[in-house]
DNA sequence: ATTGACAAGATTGTATACAATTATAAAATA
DNA sequence: TATTTTATAATTGTATACAATCTTGTCAAT
């Protein structure tokens, strides 16, 4: 039987192109406040317009850009209060989803989890680290087995995960805290020690917050 | 100077057909599970497809159908246990919203909270009762400047609120209830006691939930 | 010099038409 | 009879073409 719930295989034209005009976004090379012509970008493609605009459609709804009737699409630029509206979003939901997920998590969540932070240190494209860092929280949510808040905070990481990515040489520091937290978080999840996790979960998510701050960027 | 930042007058096609399935999802007339073919919905809105396709596309992304490729769209399902998930962020964001809006509150948001705790009391037409709670929901969370957060719980909201309409006689009880606590809700947020009003509103959120579950009802 | 009106160009929104995929039901085989 | 095959119809995905809307630059009026 096949229980497969993804996506099927054959994803159609316009979740193609929403997948990478996600990642130039998320990466930084589609910049906030960028103009986003339907007309160039179906010629980039080599697709009518008509799949585009589903793309775009997509990303809207994700936040990454918005569109005004008649007026195009623009990327997304948010403010510090926004990015720390979504950090307090995900203060408040991603404790909960390791709270539940602690008790079912099993050997294997464990290697999996290993096996990212790895990742992590020995990747030196600042562009995949955004991509790592949600796989390995992912990895630590997943065997709470809820889904839609899953797809949630994986939204909301979207949508703040460009601005930390924008000074790679700054962030050294803030990334091996990072990556020393998220040891010992998994140390607490392997003890079960469901309320220090939580705890130390809430504290880690602060970390970037003050790290935007500092830098004074008026985003 | 305009600093009206909501969505232009002029909507077009495609948002004005996604409303109008978006009310009929919400109040029930499109059950869960239901089909629904493109060729159908255009002739019955009277436009081509690509608008109407534009509208299902903006549906999914709220979450309140689904698009499988090439095999159409089907209104979701939500088991008992994915409302009980939703019902959890709503407790983990919710208070969050309200402990941020109460100290803002002005005169004029408690005069508006109660003109729509009255219109609940008037209201003999069960569809639109979602409508008016979540409006009274909103409105002592709208002085949190919260708007992503705003966004994101009317969403969830938006999901769970026709399971609340299935049985009009049956919750007749459940309805008074509610409006108690809403009006107990506003007393502790005029009385600024934030850390109790939150706790209330943790505890009202549990209520539809202990609701559906003696229902019994598999969704 | 500044403001407002207006036309040309650019850009988005939608309808029609066609291609690709999937669902169905009848026919063929075991 | 049950299962596979195959052909037909139904449905979705996309390209092209046209209509509606907005932007921009020019020019007249105050």
């Amino acid at each position: 039987m096949d229980l497969n719930f993804d996506p099927p295989a054959s994803k159609t034209t316009a979740e193609q192109i929403a997948a990478q005009l996600r990642i130039a976004i998320l990466n930084g090379k589609l910049l906030g406040g960028e103009q986003l012509r339907q007309d160039k970008l179906a010629k980039a493609f080599q697709v009518s317009r008509i799949p585009l605009r589903e793309a775009l459609s997509h990303l809207q709804a994700e936040g990454l850009i918005e569109i005004i009737p008649n007026r195009g699409a623009v990327v997304t630029h948010l403010s510090l209060q926004e990015v720390e509206e979504i950090y307090a979003m995900r203060q408040a939901l991603e404790p909960l989803a390791l709270e539940r997920a602690i008790p079912h998590m099993t050997a294997e969540d464990f290697r999996d989890a290993e096996i990212i932070l790895e990742q992590i240190d020995n990747e030196d494209n600042f562009a995949r680290w955004g991509e790592l860092n949600w796989a390995f929280h992912e990895s630590i949510y997943r065997p709470s087995g809820m889904r839609i808040l899953l797809k949630t905070v994986e939204g909301l990481h979207n949508n703040v995960v460009r601005y930390l990515q924008v000074t790679p040489l700054g962030n050294q520091g803030y990334l091996a805290k990072s990556q020393e937290q998220h040891r010992q978080l998994l140390d607490l999840c392997r003890r079960k020690e469901i309320h220090d996790a939580c705890v130390l979960l809430e504290n880690h998510l602060t970390g970037p917050v003050e790290f935007l701050r500092k830098q004074q960027t008026d985003l």
